[in-house]
RNA sequence: GGCGAGGUAGCCAAGUGGUAAGGCCGAGGUCUGCAAAACCUCUAUUCGCGGGUUCGAUUCCCGCCCUCGCCUCCA
């Protein structure tokens, strides 16, 4: 049984199913206006570990997760790019699943899109202004009252002195709009339509205009997993205001309790610092992998810190762990050479038939509040001396799995196109160190290596691999 | 200012009231004509700083310093 940390107790508690078969949890996806960069992905990343665990542990899972393809910057970076709504995020949302799959997460179960569900919203605003949470302000948009809910401000333990600074801020201000609140710190719920937002608008009982970023989550989460589920997860960032205004509308427009359970991952950051285009140190998977590495090696990347706690993200990290994987991985190769077995068992297999065995005190690891970088001390500690034997390789294969880890093939092990001038070039110079001429063998071997190719020797052949 | 998360070797990063996992890099060695690869060995008397509790603290308590995040549209 997995032990997660919960944000709103802050203790560490047993993720239990509440219908005792079914892991039911929500994590908070992207907005769809451009490419997802690395840090939001430490986040989806550290959420598909959970999910892996929790499955391997013999729990099935429901997992949703949203798409948000409406709010201020999808609609603004449409119009200025010319394309409709839904063209524009559904470009974005290819290539946000892309790069899942490129990082090896599963995929959820339900992908719910924001678009799709205004009726579902605006129902929940209904209910949310019938029991008297939620009001329309003189600007035809709707607004949570949060003095209606008692327990508005738990889950980010912010008091409502630190909820009014924030709110006397935005009053200095002097946005039109926030006049038309009762209080300052409400948040809206129903967006009025304005001029800026194009042909992007939808009826509503309070005139057109489309929902506010918060609502989507909630109505999408009662609609997909009732009112009550089992946990939701997000960045750190998402503690409040998002997930605390999650908490309020949901909890008013049901009665049910919401999430019993809450996971925040800490942030990525680059060189010691925070990540911000300004700094010019925003990373996108495309951005690295143009840098020559590949999806795993970030994944790895990503994972190699415990996700409660800032990781800092550095192209030295980048190159240990494609070490650090070339070493599972020739490890791992010669394993499955031994005990002859072909393919590496799948998720489903694992699943059904998977234990930690061998690596049992790796798997403590994972369950323990999912502690990731013990579990690869455990799997490194052993990886050289693991025993030829088929349990023992389905027993690693097991904490990859859960880890989400593939292994590129061994180094050497790749086949590669060599020219025929560089083949004639390197058979010259086995011939020469056949013949024991070895300042002649050098010498061609430095010719080959200022044409970019090195020579591996063995025994009795030799190999050419880029350099 | 308030709230929260952190500060462990050159870099990344676990962990514990009993004297510091693991990875990367680096060094030495075995092997090799020399390399490469592989394998072996080594690399923090010390865990931000100062006090306190304790037989004993990096681990608990207090104070301080630093970093990061949130305080209404950021994973």
């Amino acid at each position: 049984m997995l032990k997660l940390h919960d944000t709103l107790t802050r203790s560490e508690r047993e993720l239990r199913p509440l219908d005792g078969k079914t892991l039911r949890f929500y994590c908070c996806g992207p907005t769809v206006y451009g490419p997802a960069h690395i840090g939001n992905f430490r986040t989806f990343v550290g959420q598909d570990v959970m999910r892996r665990v929790v499955e391997l542990s013999g729990t099935p899972t429901l997992h949703v997760r949203n798409i948000t393809d409406v709010d201020d910057k999808t609609i603004r970076d449409s119009i200025k790019a010319g394309q409709t709504l839904a063209d524009f995020t559904r470009g974005w949302t290819a290539k946000f699943h892309a790069d899942c799959q490129a990082l090896n997460l599963l995929p959820p179960h339900v992908e719910p899109s924001a678009v799709a569900h205004i009726p579902h919203q605006v129902r929940m605003i209904e209910t949310l202004v019938a029991r008297g949470h939620a009001y329309a302000g003189s600007d035809g948009s709707v607004y949570f009252r949060i003095a209606s809910f008692k327990d508005y401000g738990r889950l980010s333990h912010l008091e409502d002195r630190e909820l009014r600074l924030g709110a006397s801020e935005a009053a200095s201000a002097q946005d039109s709009d926030e006049y038309s609140k009762d209080s300052l710190a409400d948040f809206v719920l129903w967006k009025a339509r304005k001029p800026e937002d194009g042909d992007n608008f939808w009826p509503s009982p309070w005139g057109e205009g489309r929902p506010g970023w918060h609502l989507e989550c909630s109505a999408m989460i009662q609609e997909y997993l009732g009112d009550d589920f089992d946990l939701h997860g997000g960045g750190v960032d998402l503690i409040f205001p998002h997930h605390e205004n999650e908490i309020a509308q949901s909890c008013c427009a049901t009665h049910g309790k919401f999430a019993h359970h809450w996971m925040h991952s800490a942030h990525l950051m680059v060189d010691g610092g925070k990540m911000s285009k300004s700094l010019g140190n925003l990373y996108t998977l495309a951005d690295l992998e143009q840098r020559g590495y590949t999806a795993n090696e970030v994944r790895y990347v990503l994972i190699s810190g415990h996700y409660h706690k800032p990781l800092n993200f550095t192209f030295d990290s980048l190159t240990a762990a494609r070490s650090g994987l070339q070493t599972l991985a020739k490890h791992e190769a010669a394993l499955r050479e031994k005990i002859g077995a072909s393919q590496p068992p799948s998720h489903g297999e694992l699943i059904t038939h998977g234990t930690p065995g061998l690596f049992a005190d790796a798997w403590e690891n994972l369950l323990n509040d999912l502690n990731v970088p013990g579990a690869l001390g455990c799997v490194f500690s052993k990886i050289k001396d693991i025993p030829a034997t088929r349990d023992a390789w389905l027993s690693l294969w097991f904490i990859l799995d859960a880890l989400g880890l593939t292994l590129p093939p061994p180094a050497g092990s790749e086949t590669v196109d060599v020219p025929a001038d560089i083949q004639a070039l390197a058979e010259k110079r086995w011939q020469a160190k056949q013949a024991k001429d070895w300042a002649a063998s050098d010498t061609l071997r430095k010719e080959l290596e200022a044409a970019g190719w090195l020579i591996k020797d063995s025994k009795d052949s030799y190999t050419i691999v880029p350099k």
